[in-house]
RNA sequence: GGCCCGAUGGCGGAGUGGUGACGCAGCGGAUUGCAAAUCCGUGUACGCCGGUUCGAUUCCGGCUCGGGCCUCCA
């Protein structure tokens, strides 16, 4: 087993891996607004965060992982006349809040679900915990926040190295606008937001700073806290969050904890700080903002199955951008398929010693019969030092297609070894078969009764060597959108894009 | 305007101071009635200009281009 190591935002260098506590990983991770559908792009912070869950179990730690669910506080500015996200799409919606979140949250589970990523120990959401933030806000209030009339604001100044995480500078920036009348530094932001007076709002609860909601910085710093115990192991999310969201967090825990400056990672509530780039687009980046959006949903009415997207976000180191193009999601969908049957051949195959990998909050089992075998254990080494090395999920991924295609060996030590790779990086290739990735697209204009009974057409054409007649049913098939292959068990697939 | 990042073959995308991953596409072969699918094999790259070095795609400087952030955002 290679030592982890990992790339500490905080730092900007990448640190080895040491448990707080000794034999576990307790990890945060920024979860979703559920104001709208993510989209994919938001779905790789949790492939991601879910590849770094998955690589502490293989690590032999207990793992603790921590998703929330935010569903208040967010502001759609962050001035802070801006409107509650929340608020505004039950307005827009006409619903109540509470089933906005309801239904947002159960859209994202699916494609949690969809994606292979495991459940969190615990999906932590923000309203359960008010009163919790509401201790935490009383605790820095006297030493760190001041009141407005619109609610109570942290002061940055109060803590060291304020926005380190960012390399924000300090003097005030030019493009940046003070739109709070009397903070006293630009990047004071409130813990709690006051009810404007004559408004009742669906979400408010009583402080002492009057009805109000609170800040969207402040539920992480509490549920990392409660949850987690500061300081904890690694807080994950996206690269934007990099920037405003964690330095404001890291505040509020160097506040709270009553520690120094940032020398220490630690004082910053956790130990390191974990960011993933974006999925981009030719036209940008991805953005809820402005209008439409790729959802996961959408690939799969286009008949890409949600793996294969997975399995290109493995492709690229998780530091990296991503350009997301139909092609790619092929290329990938392509890729998987081929993994798939691979994968099939070794159906029959009854694992020798299990290859799963441990599930969240389990420890690793004893080393396996394949870790030694001479043609698996370099593949093993390789995949090891891979996903060690900052989650190297792109080589980490050819080791596995190494083992895949590794020949005359016990196909029961080679299922366990794929099974192990997999389980890691976790694409689930026993769980799937080559059909399962033959997904109508919505616009076909053809059902599969309809392609069967065509082929049974085609296949009796053929017996009598009436090729005019089996090729002119092929090429209406493929007019429809249908690939015929005769000498394959499938049968038939879809033509995408 | 300020801060930051990137530039790798047709596309995507790793990585490295000297034997130039990998995937998809392409090409060749096996297979097929012909195809497709599958399997095997295979070519092509490191933005530009300098510098350091025996040697740089890899280190340093400059330039050009692209992108992100400074407003909600994974």
């Amino acid at each position: 087993m290679t030592d982890l190591k990992l790339f500490n935002s905080l730092t900007r260098e990448i640190e080895p891996f040491t448990p707080v506590h000794k034999g576990e990983a307790r990890v945060y991770t920024c979860g979703p607004t559920v104001y709208n559908y993510p989209h994919i792009g938001n779905m790789r912070a949790y492939v991601f965060a879910d590849v770094l869950g998955r690589t502490l179990s293989h690590q032999g730690l207990k793992l603790t992982h921590i998703i929330n669910i935010t569903d208040v506080g967010h502001l759609t500015d962050d001035a802070d006349e801006g409107e509650d996200k929340m608020e505004k799409m039950a307005a827009e919606k006409a619903q109540s809040i509470w089933d906005i979140a309801k239904h947002y949250t159960e859209a994202y589970w699916a494609d949690v679900k969809a994606l292979n990523i495991r459940e969190p120990a615990k999906w932590s959401v923000a309203t359960d915990y008010i009163e919790e933030m509401l201790e935490f806000a009383k605790g820095i209030a006297d030493k760190h926040c001041y009141e407005l009339d619109s609610g109570l604001y942290f002061d940055v100044s109060t803590v060291e190295d304020y926005g380190r995480l960012a390399r924000a500078v300090t003097e005030d920036g030019e493009g940046r606008i003070d739109t709070v009348e009397g903070k006293r530094n630009p990047q004071d932001f409130a813990i709690w937001r006051k009810t404007p007076a004559g408004e009742t709002r669906q979400m408010e609860w009583d402080s002492p700073w009057g009805k109000g909601a609170p800040g969207w910085h402040l539920e992480c710093s509490v549920m990392g806290e409660k949850l987690l115990g500061f300081p904890f192991d690694i807080h994950t999310g996206g690269i934007d969050h990099r920037e405003i969201h964690h330095p404001n967090e890291i505040a509020q825990n160097q506040a709270f904890c009553g520690c120094g400056g940032l020398e220490t990672p630690r004082n910053s509530g956790a130990n390191i700080w974990m960011h993933n780039n974006f999925l981009v687009e030719r036209s940008g980046k991805m953005s809820k903002s402005s209008g439409e959006f790729l959802r996961l949903q959408l690939l799969i009415d286009k008949g890409y199955h949600p793996l294969a997207y997975r399995t290109m976000c493995l492709q690229a180191h998780y530091r990296s951008e991503l350009e997301f193009s139909w092609e790619g999601l092929e290329a990938a969908l392509t890729r998987l398929k081929r993994m798939v049957m691979q994968a099939e051949r070794l159906a029959e195959a009854s694992p020798r010693e299990g290859g799963d990998l441990p599930q969240n909050g389990e420890r690793l089992p004893p080393a396996r019969e394949f870790t030694s075998h001479p043609k698996f254990a370099p593949c093993l080494a390789k995949f090891d030092e891979a996903i060690s090395d900052d989650l190297n999920t792109a080589i980490a991924l050819t080791a596995l297609e190494d083992a895949l295609a590794t020949k005359k060996v016990d196909a029961g030590i080679k299922r366990a070894a794929v099974e192990y790779m997999d389980g890691v990086l976790g694409l689930g290739l026993f769980d799937l078969a080559r059909q399962d990735l033959r997904i109508r697209p919505k616009a076909a204009e053809i059902s599969e009764e309809d392609i069967e009974a065509a082929l049974t057409d085609r296949k009796a054409a053929r017996a009598d060597k009436d090729f005019a007649k089996s090729d002119a049913i092929r090429d209406e098939l493929a007019a429809k959108g249908v690939d015929v292959m005769d000498g394959n068990p499938l049968g038939w697939e879809w033509k995408l894009s």
